[in-house]
DNA sequence: TCAATATAGTTACTCTAGGTAACAATTATC
DNA sequence: GATAATTGTTACCTAGAGTAACTATATTGA
């Protein structure tokens, strides 16, 4: 598919402003969001569990998990490990995270206006089979 | 569509580091190449132009061209203004575009392996109609 | 026609976000 | 029990973008 990343990448500055707009009125930005979803949707997890899923680096989570106690949205717990921490919501990090998804579902729906649910979901589904693929290649390159 | 962002964004950091790693052969990064895909496919354009497409801001562009002139890959000549300055592709540049493009489509191939045609399309043409209602959106704002 | 306004592009400064390397503490392995 | 691997952190650096203020031209419209 000649020019996808193009299309793909174009699209990036545009959505990432509309987001970091909506999300600066709870002090949050979304790569701080990214936290907050991975672990309401996975339930509570460690600092390396959320930089495999982004393919982003340890210190980077770490600073986003650190801005999020600061902001009292989550807490770390001891895990099973002595090294291990596991990040998890606070009830104030739950209704925030309950508020903010209302409204990133809108924008979501504002956004999609004008294109057939067949065609949203095709695409839902695609992009995360591409991340798939670009993961495969990197773990081939480390052989 | 909920969770769309979530999708589309978890795929940018594995995506812009295979690409740059890609383009660093060639001393570039992907934010270059979008200025030179830009005037490949637009034809020469100007610094605004450039700006629009992407949704960025004009002092961003500004340092783009001039690390692509220093490379030799692009050069400005006079508009039809005094103010304008048309960015162009050098003979090197055009060379260099080449190259670049396909290493990139055979990356993009590699990236949708598994997936049907239709589905890559779909994707494809999505993506900017997306890109279309948040630009509509924003426009609104400034009513 | 000329004053006010708009446009193209630049410069200087700042901010966000991420990466790398090196490390401590702990745990797994052989 | 020594060696290697894993979790998380700190300190430092880099890429990339935004904002505000500016210059130099062009356009508008009174």
């Amino acid at each position: 598919m000649e020019g996808f990343f193009q299309n793909y990448l174009r699209l990036y500055r545009s959505l990432i402003t509309s987001l970091n707009e909506l999300m600066s009125n709870y002090h949050l930005s979304y790569s701080l969001w990214q936290v907050m979803y991975y672990i309401k949707n996975y339930g509570p997890s460690t600092l390396v569990d959320i930089s495999n899923y982004y393919n982003v680096e340890k210190p980077t989570i770490t600073r986003r998990v650190h801005r999020l106690e600061e902001l009292q949205i989550v807490v770390q717990i001891p895990g099973k490990d002595r090294r291990e921490k596991i990040i998890q919501l606070t009830e104030l990090g739950e209704q925030i995270y309950k508020e903010c998804r209302l409204e990133i579902i809108n924008l979501e729906k504002n956004v999609m206006e004008g294109i057939s649910k067949e065609d949203q979901h095709i695409t839902y589904l695609t992009l995360p089979k591409i991340q798939h693929n670009i993961m495969k290649r990197e773990g081939n390159k480390i052989e």
